[in-house]
DNA sequence: TATTGTTATACTCTATAACTATA
DNA sequence: TATAGTTATAGAGTATAACAATA
């Protein structure tokens, strides 16, 4: 098949349905469909955002830095659903990639504010473009009447608890 | 499945939307709201599963193995999307729990077909059980015909390429 | 006492690569 | 040569627990 070397196939590319495999219970079961679209989604979200070193949980945290003012780090950890000791780490590389930065809070002298440096804001509107170019894409055989409702569908299922 | 019907999730720590938080392009993306079903369900999945000590991916093996004869190791790591190597850690797993067993395969004596032990298959009832219980409970806010649409567009979006 | 950010540590999941025994 | 299963090893990502500074 192919002349590399020694190498997998790994999740380069999942097969939501392998042909010739009876998948059972698991074609009528939402939370497979959502997982099979999941990992589909994730694969090209990385893929397309492998020049920047950006993954979903990255771009997440970006976005909410840079619509949020003097975020603090506990916030984002509530936000993405991560310890604070996780969310340390995603802001240190975040960080080291220069994007983003812990300003001091002048309320609270435990506490700092994150920022977006200018080269976070500058970068973050081409991650932008190229994750809603990717967004387009994985929702491509939608119409546009379908991909609003999935987006109300969605919002059902994981909206707001209240 | 004779119980009542749960209408509320359990206890989790993710939030899909945090009050007061601006969460800009993400609440239009199509793969952040696929992102934020996702979480909520694979928590609320391991946590109704956890009697058991089963992932959704531990059931997905199970299930696919049920329902396919003699499925080598190579294939269950296709289907699941990742490495042989992978597949060899979950099948070591599943046959410490007594849910699997490797069979020589008579015609490639390199290969083991994946059986379902009589424990297996037992305990397999009761766990599809669960997940079907679960599954109806993530979906508890959509109406059947919601229901049926979701699945449809969710098929559309990582349904097979036809 | 509680909270913020941090560190230390460990556990899970996954990948790459090399190895064996077959094919 | 190629493939099936395995092993060894490493890298993310995450969690828990403890800590110092501050509230």
């Amino acid at each position: 098949m192919t002349s590399s070397v020694d190498t997998e196939l790994p999740t380069d590319h999942f097969e939501p349905h392998v042909p010739g495999i009876d998948y059972g219970v698991l074609d009528s079961l939402l939370g497979y469909g959502v997982r099979r679209a999941q990992l589909l989604i994730y694969e090209d979200f990385v893929a397309t955002l492998a020049p920047w070193s950006i993954t979903p949980q990255r771009f997440s945290a970006l976005t909410v830095i840079s619509r949020n003012a003097q975020l603090k780090l506990t916030q984002l950890a509530r936000i993405l659903g991560i310890a604070r000791s996780g969310a340390v780490l995603l802001v240190d590389a975040l960080a080291a990639m220069g994007y983003v930065e812990r300003v001091p809070s002048p309320e609270d002298r435990r506490a700092y504010g994150l920022v977006l440096t200018p080269k976070g804001i500058e970068d973050l509107k081409v991650i932008t473009e190229a994750v809603c170019e990717h967004d387009r894409r994985i929702g491509a055989r939608l119409a546009p009447e379908e991909s609003r409702e999935m987006m109300r569908l969605l919002r059902l299922v994981a909206g707001p608890r209240a």
